[in-house]
DNA sequence: TAATACGTTCAATATGGATTGAATATTGCG
DNA sequence: CGCAATATTCAATCCATATTGAACGTATTA
C-alpha cells in the first residue's frame, strides 16, 4: 500500500476515534470500526491491540459492540483459530442499531417518575387549588404532551429515514 | 406546596441531570434546566447555588449555555439587580436548536479528510490499479455517499419533524 | 468616584466512566 | 480427556472533562 493510502486511513481511524470519543461512547469503538472498515483482510482481535495499540480486553469489548450493533460480522477462515471481523458497509443500518440501543436505553427509564406525577394530578383534582400546585402540574402536564410527541416521532419517523 | 410535590420536583431534577449527564453535557446543565422549569418564580444564580448545592461558577455557566438554546430567558424584575430566569416550555425549539448546535459541530470538522481522499483518488485513476488501492477507494466512496445522505436527511427533515 | 453587588472567566481540581491486564472461562485439537 | 490457544470478565487504574472558586470584570448606587 502506498504511502499516502497509509496516511489516509491513519487519519480515518483518528477521527474515527475522536467521533466516538466526542459523543460519549469511548475512542476506542470508532478505532476498531475505522480500522476493520478500512482492511482488506478480516482482523483478529490482535490485529487490533497492535495496530491500535490499545490492551487486549479493549479490543474484546469494542468488537463485541460492534457486533451488536451490526457494524463488523465474525468470518471463519479455515485453519485459523482466532475470531476474524469484517466491517459491514451500510451505515444506515448501523447509526440506526446503536441509536435505538443508545437512545431506547434512556427513554425507558424516564417513564415511572411521569407516571407518579399523573397519579399526583389525577389524586389532588379533588382538593383545593393552590397557585403553585395548580402551576406544576401545568408544567408536568407540558412534559407529558413532549415526551408524547418525541416518542411518537421517534417511533414513525427518524428510524425509518436512516434506515435506507 | 405539599411534601409530595417537592418531593417529586426533586425528583424532576434529579433526573433531568442524569439525562444531561449520560449524553455528556454534564449534570449541572439538567438539574438548572429542571429547577428553573419547575419554579413558579424567575430564579437567579444565588437560586441555583443554593439550590443545587453548585458552585456561582456553574450556574452562572448552565444558564448561559441554556439561554443559548432558547430554554431559559432572562426577565427583569423591577428593583432588583440580580439576573432572574425563567423557562421556555417549547421543548421542541429547545431540543431542535440544542441539537443543531452539538451535532452541527461535529459535521463541520470531518471534511478535508474526506475531501483529502477524493483528491487522491482522482489522482491515482491514471495510475495502475493494485487490490489494495481498489479497495480503499471502494470504501471512500461508500463512506462519502453515507455523508452526503446523512447531510441532507439531517438538513431536509429532522429539524422540521421536530420543530412543531 | 468609591463602594458594593453581581456576573464571568479560567487554571486547578474532582469525578465519572473508559481502559487496562491479570485472572478466569471458553474453544479447538490431538 | 488434557493441553494450548484464544476470548472474556471485572476490579483497579487512568484520563478526559465537568466542576469549582478565587480573581477579575462590570454594572449600579449614593
Amino acid at each position: 500500500m502506498t504511502d499516502e493510502l497509509t496516511q489516509l486511513r491513519q487519519r480515518f481511524i483518528e477521527r474515527g476515534g475522536q467521533i466516538t470519543q466526542s459523543i460519549g461512547i469511548g475512542r476506542v469503538i470508532g478505532q476498531s470500526f475505522a480500522h476493520i472498515y478500512f482492511s482488506p483482510e478480516p482482523q483478529t482481535l490482535d490485529d487490533l491491540t497492535e495496530a491500535l495499540q490499545i490492551s487486549k480486553g479493549s479490543a474484546s469489548m469494542s468488537v463485541r459492540q460492534l457486533e451488536q450493533w451490526g457494524a463488523v460480522r465474525q468470518v471463519w477462515i479455515k485453519g485459523e483459530r482466532k475470531d476474524h471481523y469484517q466491517a459491514n458497509d451500510d451505515f444506515g443500518r448501523i447509526i440506526r442499531r446503536a441509536l435505538l440501543d443508545l437512545i431506547g436505553r434512556r427513554m425507558e427509564t424516564t417513564d415511572t417518575l411521569l407516571e407518579d406525577s399523573e397519579a399526583y394530578i389525577k389524586r389532588s383534582k379533588t382538593s383545593s387549588p393552590d397557585p403553585e400546585s395548580k402551576f406544576m402540574q401545568q408544567r408536568i402536564k407540558k412534559l407529558r404532551h413532549f415526551r408524547d410527541r418525541a416518542q411518537y416521532i421517534w417511533d414513525s419517523s427518524v428510524l425509518r429515514l436512516l434506515l435506507k
